[in-house]
DNA sequence: ACCAAAAAATGACTGACGGTCAAAAAATAT
DNA sequence: ATATTTTTTGACCGTCAGTCATTTTTTGGT
């Protein structure tokens, strides 16, 4: 009797549909101004509805999220596809991040949405717990890929590779946030700084101070 | 005649105990629990005053942050007070940083929330105007010290030192943010990480890579 | 085919909150 | 004492997240 199984997968199909919809209307008109009466009506269900699959708003942001970073974790892995050394796998990394931030800018503001609000107590839905999971999936990309460049001699013997994996997340974090806060404020147009630029300067810097050298 | 001078006054004391109220309040729910009717309450003024003074609850986040940038700024020109070399400063400042995440990390919250947040298109506040001078004082602190590094010969002469204070402050925001985010999610406590070691271990490696040779 | 029981979907309703505004109160000027 | 201007008020409005009694659809036994 395969109904059990059919009705599993046709919850995860309205479940994604209820994703897709809320995709368009928040990436459409931003996280505050989307109403879960208009995800609704996207998705073509009722309100109702939508409650039965997601908790709250929040766990549709969390569901978007868990997207996003898959997302970028596929561009990470795209991204050193073709090249040798480890050192410079760090700066490929680097700019697929920053590469993530324009091609999905979208998706990359839910995921600084997520990243920086202060998130209610009671985040244990399945779409949260999936985000840390996916997080820290992420983190072990990068602490794989310093750890091959220890053992390939172009990343410094020194260094701890979760920790450095976790610092050189943190450091594109801020740098690729800071032209994000840039955009929607008028922070430091004045001198009409060249983003771009900078944060390529930044990667150099830090891809410099792990050079084994 | 001066009443004008006087109502002057009074408007501004007016506006400051509303921003205290609004601290007291938001600082004690969080930003989003806090309701402009509990604030107008602690401030001992009906809602409507209220919206005499500020446009708009996101004017009081700005007032809010606004303090919390001059305290930040203060605590920059304290820490580097009696360092002689502009390399060391560099630390110090980082340090400070760190510091003030952890002292009045209900500022941290509230700068971070108006960082992160998309925020509507007609922020032309006085108070948001104030935020983007502030901001770019801070800013300016930094390339400031980035200077003196290069004239005293702690610091690579071929970097320039607005990009590279911007870099700095970008870094370092990361890497705090990012113990922000380990903090109201779960995100890889499964290591028991040290964050506050990470830290320190990043600003480091951003003294490292400036440091002239 | 039929029907009762279970599962899924609905949408009117509630409570809460940000923001407004006509009216009231207070301060000032004449 | 009174007219005028400034300041304050709080009832009211529209909106939206989230709920739940009711309806619709699906399932499984006869």
């Amino acid at each position: 009797m395969g109904i059990a199984e059919r009705k599993e997968r046709e919850k995860e199909q309205k479940q994604n549909a209820i994703i897709d919809a809320a995709e368009k209307v928040i990436f459409s008109k931003g996280l505050e101004a989307a109403t879960m009466e208009e995800i609704a009506d996207v998705a073509e269900f009722s309100k109702g509805t939508i409650y039965l699959y997601f908790r709250n708003k929040e766990d549709l942001y969390f569901a978007i999220h868990s997207r996003g970073i898959q997302l970028l974790h596929q561009m990470f892995e795209k991204a050193i596809k073709n090249i040798e050394k480890a050192i410079d796998q760090v700066l490929a990394v680097g700019r697929a991040y920053y590469e993530f931030s324009k091609v999905h800018a979208d998706y990359y503001k839910a995921m600084v949405y997520y990243d920086c609000h202060p998130g209610k107590a009671d985040s244990d839905s399945p779409f949260a717990e999936q985000c840390n999971l996916e997080g820290e999936q992420v983190l072990k990309f990068l602490a794989m890929m310093i750890q091959r460049g220890i053992d390939d001699k172009t990343i410094r013997p020194d260094l701890d590779p979760v920790k450095t994996g976790i610092i050189l997340w943190g450091q594109s974090m801020g740098m690729i946030q800071l032209q994000a806060m840039g955009d929607h404020h008028d922070f430091s147009d004045n001198l009409g700084i060249d983003y771009e630029e900078l944060i390529y300067n930044s990667f150099d810097l830090m891809v410099e101070s792990l050079k084994n050298k």
